[in-house]
Parts: structure tokens; sequence; C-alpha cells
DNA sequence: ATGGCAAGCGAAGCTTGA
């Protein structure tokens, strides 16, 4: 079973692109980020027409997030992450997909840091720590993932000296993020790749693709009860190489489990 | 150190992203 993460930076705009790396990698679960679509603007029919089956959680102009699954309904558990009802932003969603509890999550930027945007990024993230020990502690294979807008180590920013002062590399976004694995989830493609450089993400300017000056940002924390049925990790790097790509490539774990259908 | 590019909104140029 393959689940993907996808940050494809406007729905609309990357469709013929997401469409197509859809049908040719088939992954049975992918988890989008950006959709920069209100909720009655996501293409649906497209996206049924290709085989999947969509929950999403819109937002007009920024941030949105969905669940697609492969011939089958997500069943939908959670929507937007819990601990402050005053937060209107779409940025988590959490369904069920072939018995695997699947959270979907696009962390805040940030950026600038210090400052509001900061603040919120690390209350953001405190808030993911309490809803993720919440599903590891009911033992089920949880798969949590996303853009989380942090290089977790140096070894996954091209030039670490010119990030310290980032809000995607600061000394107390890494240190949440370690909390969080420090709760027993596994980083799935580090996991995979120990001591490689591998990037999932590549901003636009200044060919940082063709030079390769990326980030990796994107990942998949397995719970303790999937952990052990990971298969394999990776990116699929050339999709960042296409035509009107998203700044970011999709990346994807296979797991030992029982496909669908 | 800065600005480079892309997308949404809305119909030019600002905001946001990372």
């Amino acid at each position: 079973m393959r689940i993907a993460t996808f940050n494809v930076n406007g729905i609309n705009s990357r469709l013929p692109a997401l469409l197509r790396w859809l049908e040719e990698t088939q992954p049975d679960v992918a988890c989008l980020q950006e959709l920069k679509a209100p909720q009655e603007k996501f293409p649906e029919m497209e996206i049924r027409a290709a085989g999947y089956c969509p929950i999403w959680h819109g937002q007009k102009s920024w941030n949105g997030v969905a669940i697609l699954a492969r011939g089958t309904e997500p069943q939908e558990l959670q929507r937007g992450l819990p601990g402050d009802p005053d937060d209107e932003q779409s940025r988590y969603i959490e369904a069920a997909v072939n018995g695997i509890l699947v959270a979907c999550l696009y962390l805040p930027n940030g950026n600038p840091a210090p400052g509001p945007k900061f603040d919120y990024k690390l209350r953001w993230f405190e808030r993911l720590r309490l809803r993720a020990q919440e599903l590891i502690a009911t033992g089920a294979p949880v798969v949590i993932a996303g853009d989380y807008n942090v290089m977790p180590t140096e070894l996954d920013v091209y030039k670490p000296e010119r990030w310290l002062d980032d809000a995607l590399f600061r000394p107390e976004t890494r240190a949440a993020y370690q909390r969080l694995l420090d709760q027993g989830w596994t980083d799935a493609l580090r996991t995979m790749h120990p001591g490689e450089v591998i990037y999932t993400f590549w901003d636009y300017f200044r060919d940082a693709y063709g030079r390769n000056a990326g980030l990796r940002i994107d990942h998949l924390l397995l719970s303790p009860a999937l952990a052990p049925k990971l298969k394999a990790a990776d990116v699929d790097r050339d999709v960042r190489g296409r035509e009107k790509p998203s700044d970011h490539a999709p990346t994807w774990v296979e797991l030992d489990w029982p496909k669908l259908g």
C-alpha cells in the first residue's frame, strides 16, 4: 500500500500535473496541501474521474488540505486541528482508509520570525503534538503526512548557515519537530535514506531545482504500529522538473499492508 | 544581503509562500 503526500501549490492550476502523477504512480492514498481553493472550487469531478475519492477542507486563496483514496471513500474523522476554535485556517484533516488512520497537515510557514506568524506556527505545533499523542496512544496504525515546514536537521537543507534564522529551521522549530518524534513516530523518508541528501522542495528562484538547492520539509510520520510495515520511501523528484510544476515534489511510503479492494 | 518566481484575487499590484 502506497501513501503519498504532495503540496500541489494550487489544485486548480496544478490539476494536469496532479492527474498525470496519479495516473503514473497510482498511490492508494494521496494527501494534498495548499489547495488554494475555496470548498466549492475543488475539482471533485476530475479527481473522481481519475479513480480517486476525495475529502477536502478548502479555504479561499490560501491553505487547504485533501485526502484522496483510490477506489474507496475515505472515512473522515477530523476536520481542522483541535485545540483552538478561533483558528480559521484549513490546515488539517483526518480520515480512516483501509484500516489506517491518515492525517494530512499543512503546518504554518511561520515567517517572518520572530513575530506573530512564528508564534502561530509554534502554537499550531503544540496543538499537533497533543493530537499526535492522542493518536499514538490508541495503538492504531497511523500516518501523519504533509508539509511540516520544518527541515529537521542540517542534512535537510542545501545551505544550513543561510537558514538559521528562518522559521523553517530555527531551533524552536526543530525542537518542536523532535518533541513530536520523541512520542515514538518514525520519520519514514529519513529512516529509509539515512545520511542521504534528499529533498522534497526546491523554490522557484534562481534555478533552485537545477542546482539541487532544496529542502526536506514534507514528511510522513509512522506510528509504532505501522513503522515495522515500512518497505520503501522516496520522492518523485522528476515531477518537480516538469512543465508548470509545484515547488514541492510528491513524497511517499510503501507499506506492507493489504492493498485496497 | 537581497531578490529572484509562482499563485490568488481581480483586473494592477499587493500578499503569501519557504
